[in-house]
DNA sequence: CTGAAAGCGCTAACAC
DNA sequence: GTGTTAGCGCTTTCAG
């Protein structure tokens, strides 16, 4: 790390002021665009930039700029495709902005994601994304606040109320209400809910609401045998559901499968699609995720909205940026996808669900 | 953007060293642990850091040590699971080394890869990975042998020769070569092969020419009618495998199906599914995504090693920083991982597969 | 339209 | 041990 002396890393733009005998500022203008330049002076400057391969510092500049043109994407785990595709999303929104993407898959630990948002800090981003509810503490989201003062925090798909921080979701307990609701239009009235709490635990609780108060309001009797908690994973499903199935007859029975995640919805698919005897069991799944695709039969499943969530979630960005006032609240309705393993019409006789 | 006035954003090592009553140099030092200071002192400054809650700028930091401790990472789309995958694992990976990630989301026009690398280079970053052989052009590569002029870079799974680009990936050619011998070794000689060549040209070729090679170390003639080019996508796999199974009697038949993606194998799942005739053909996908798990039967696939590449990649990245010579090139061979589309022992007597 | 010069926040010689 | 100070590469006022 010798100081002192340069070259070694290239040019800089006071090698290319001298090269084209301008000075610094006349090369800044030029890289800028900025208009108060001769032509014929930018196409100078241009063509002496072009020669000796000149790459501008970009931080050099955002350093000088006070802004680094880099938005922080925080998610627990981006090889699960949800976050994976909010991801995605997320990145091609800011890149048409203009924006950079710092990427953290910080795990479910508490102190790894302070440590994200820190670094983030450090970093001097434009703003911070956090996708999923693992980021709402139950306790204490003090951290947030003092990094919603630095910069602004976008909340993908979860809710907390915070100066400085905009949550834009999908309404997944009205979603998973709605769908009980569809479910039981169709004579489906048993209904296994499968669902997997120990992380974000705000969505699961929210889920589950739905799913308690959709019970209710058709009048029928929550039967807790129906209501499972599980670890995520296809197979750990599987065989939960599969020791459910073996002894249906002593106790409670279901004609419906209802789950938090897709994957888990997989599970029970497997469970289910094993047994001897030939059950008509509807399962719907959550996330519409690219496995429910995968599965025989395809999983009707709801989706969260991701398409319309995650370019939104930018667009706020941008009109904050631009000095706009931006609602610190935006929350969207899901959609039932129907496929193989449940279908409103073929159930029901009702084509609409009226509330 | 006022210039010649600050406070707005917070303090900085200046103020830091003011308030505790000391030189920037020694605040400095107590940031950056450097060893030379005075426990006294040191706890003096820190807490006078925690008080104020300062927060040193990284960039302003990178940009004095010539360093900005960045990785960029480029891939085709973060929404397939592969890359997903990878850029999990890769992220992991370095962030134990001190390097941030930024993401670049390119998709597969040559403009867009140009320019995430352009803004890679102006980012400083120490450090480009590609994932994927999407990013070595068929015709010129001149951009990449240019970039890597100016900073290391790594292909993750695909193979170019460069100064100063490393490359290590699996041997997928020799991967499909052994499975296509697995497969005739238990009597299923007709095999259906099913890729996808539009992009990814050189894995493409490389897959196709293991079947190909496979088929000859046999001694079995190819038949062009198994060989289907097909659009990548659940839904148009099993249309054309439907297709193609109607006419079975016409013409070409087989007992088995290899895919080079696991999306390819469970569109053909589908299509055999779908048949009335309980017909038995083992099919292998590539890739042993998360996929192959989610249908039924559970897919058989040639796994292509990312959680031992990844890893491999970073600490190679890591010696190239110390100082250390590391190879060019590296690679792995894949596995197979048996499910239930095709298991060597159940489909043969022969236990173990001699080349 | 262009140039001179003062920063941006931090690091690392070098001197004490 | 600690302080002084000259940069790192670029932006932006302010004069001209």
């Amino acid at each position: 790390m010798t100081y002192h002396k340069r070259g070694e890393k290239g040019l800089n733009i006071r090698d290319i002021a001298a090269l084209s005998g301008v000075s610094v500022a006349t090369v800044s203008r030029v890289i800028n665009n900025n208009p108060s330049v001769t032509v014929k002076t930018r196409e100078m400057v241009l063509s002496v930039i072009q020669q000796n391969d000149y790459v501008p510092n970009a931080f050099a500049s955002g350093f000088g700029r006070n802004s680094m043109k880099i938005v922080g994407i925080l998610c627990t785990d981006v090889a699960n495709l949800y976050y994976a595709n909010a991801l995605s999303l997320l990145e091609h929104g800011l890149r048409r902005y203009g924006f950079d993407t710092l990427l953290y898959c910080t795990g479910t630990l508490l102190t790894d994601k302070k440590g994200a948002i820190t670094a983030l800090l450090q970093r001097r981003v434009d703003a911070i994304f956090l996708i999923g509810s693992a980021y709402r503490e139950e306790r204490d989201n003090q951290h947030i606040r003092e990094a919603a003062q630095q910069t602004p925090i976008f909340f993908i798909n979860a809710y907390i109320q915070l100066p400085n921080v905009y949550c834009v979701y999908c309404d997944e307990k009205e979603a998973i209400f709605n769908t009980v609701k569809q479910l039981v239009s169709a004579g489906i009235k048993d209904i296994l809910y499968l669902h997997d709490m120990q992380k974000w635990a705000w969505a699961g609780s929210q889920k589950l609401a739905g799913y308690k108060e959709g019970l209710a309001a058709c009048g029928i009797k929550e039967n807790p045998d129906l209501i499972q908690v599980v670890d995520y994973g296809i197979n750990t499903v599987r065989n939960r559901v599969t020791k459910i199935l073996a002894k249906l007859d002593e106790g409670s029975k279901f004609n419906g499968i209802l789950a938090s995640e897709d994957v888990l919805a997989i599970g029970a698919q497997k469970a289910v699609l094993s047994q001897k005897k030939n059950m008509d069991i509807s399962i719907i799944g959550f996330n519409n995720s690219q496995l429910a695709l995968c599965c025989t039969p395809a999983l009707t499943s709801v989706d969260n909205m991701l398409d319309t969530i995650c370019p939104m979630a930018v667009n706020m960005l941008n009109q904050l940026f631009k000095g706009e006032k931006i609602s610190s609240k935006v929350v969207v309705s899901a959609t039932l996808v129907e496929r193989e393993t449940f279908r409103i019409d073929k159930n029901s006789h009702v084509s609409k669900i009226e509330d």
